[in-house]
DNA sequence: ATTATCTATAGATCTATAGATAATGC
DNA sequence: ATTATCTATAGATCTATAGATAATGC
């Protein structure tokens, strides 16, 4: 029943974090169209004035967001281990091993603002390029490319949709059965 | 330069007709969200408040729209020429043989309105139980589902987010690896 | 007379800004 | 004195409605 209002100082570095944690946490939740600023300011415990005088806009904060959290499944990941990371990261986004809800926010955000889907057709390029080198079949990039794509149609089917069945299915089924195939697919075998 | 004015009787059928036919259009061009109603009066060349008048709200009209239009494909196309069906669609917008842009409105309505999400999640779920019959495994539905999910990964990847290589790449090549892979998916080789 | 259509506007958002207030550091 | 924070509000949307106007059908 207590306003749980942390002690928090004064201090610039740390609003700003606050702010970003909260629209990385909302961004996730909702994607960035449904997400309001007063909503992000709440979350933070600040007044929704500052993110305009940290960030200067909306879609500002959000490049933030990405340019912070959203790389860092791709720093931390090798390759190799960088699509059934990221595939259980969307199947179970409750066990998120580094937090990197990137993915999450891509997909409830993808639909909207032109500024927002750069940002997020950049970070798939990155990731395209990451799984483009686990094959060298002269295709690489396109075999790649197509494999996010079934990852983010999963993610979008089970998290944004929430479509059955994959939205209730057994996660290590739904990976055996992608992982297999894709693994297929990268190596020129199909 | 002379103003399209098309000679328009009054008659309510017609009025209705048109709003539904701008809606589709600019739902499959922009997505839910960002269709605002005055743009779909105004492509049908009648007031914004016939809109209300007709469908009693724009949710209203969305599950009208994907009521009419939205499952032709599905009743038109047997369940073996389903898949090959809607990955054209995706891949070329263009000629599309019944304008069905059903799955189009899906990819860029899917991250907003709760009740728009609902109509969506019905439309992809006669999808699945479509595809399954193509496949005696027991777990047909979800292999279904799978490939659902990678068809509807790809218009993400290149009609939204319109992210290279998968963006430029050539329909045939894209169809025949994503159309192979499927294949071995569905019957159960991988 | 009926009903299709339009005008005008309410009411609810939401982003962004200008300027006041209050807490810190020298 | 500086700067972090808050108050108050402008200004731009957008959906939806109430009520006036105009075209059709008997």
């Amino acid at each position: 029943m207590t306003e749980e209002k942390p002690v928090r100082r004064r201090h610039a570095d740390t609003t700003r974090q606050a702010l970003i944690d909260a629209a990385a946490g909302l961004f996730a939740e909702r994607g960035y169209e449904r997400t309001t600023v007063r909503a992000i300011a709440d979350r933070a415990g600040v007044n929704q004035a500052l993110l305009f005088r940290y960030f200067g806009s909306k879609t500002a904060l959000f490049g933030e967001v990405m340019a912070n959290d959203g790389r860092r499944r791709l720093r931390e990941t090798p390759p190799e281990r960088l699509l059934e990371s990221a595939l259980r990261g969307l199947l179970a986004p409750g066990d998120a091993p580094h937090g990197d809800r990137s993915l999450e926010v891509f997909l409830r955000s993808a639909g909207g603002d032109d500024e927002v889907a750069e940002t997020s057709r950049s970070l798939g390029e990155e990731y395209t390029r990451a799984l483009a080198r686990l094959t060298g079949e002269e295709d690489a990039e396109l075999r790649a490319a197509l494999v996010l794509a079934w990852l983010l149609g999963i993610g979008l089917t089970r998290l944004v949709v929430r479509q059955e069945p994959l939205a209730g299915a057994d996660p290590e089924r739904v990976s055996r059965l992608m992982l297999d195939a894709s693994r297929t697919l990268l190596e020129g075998l199909a």
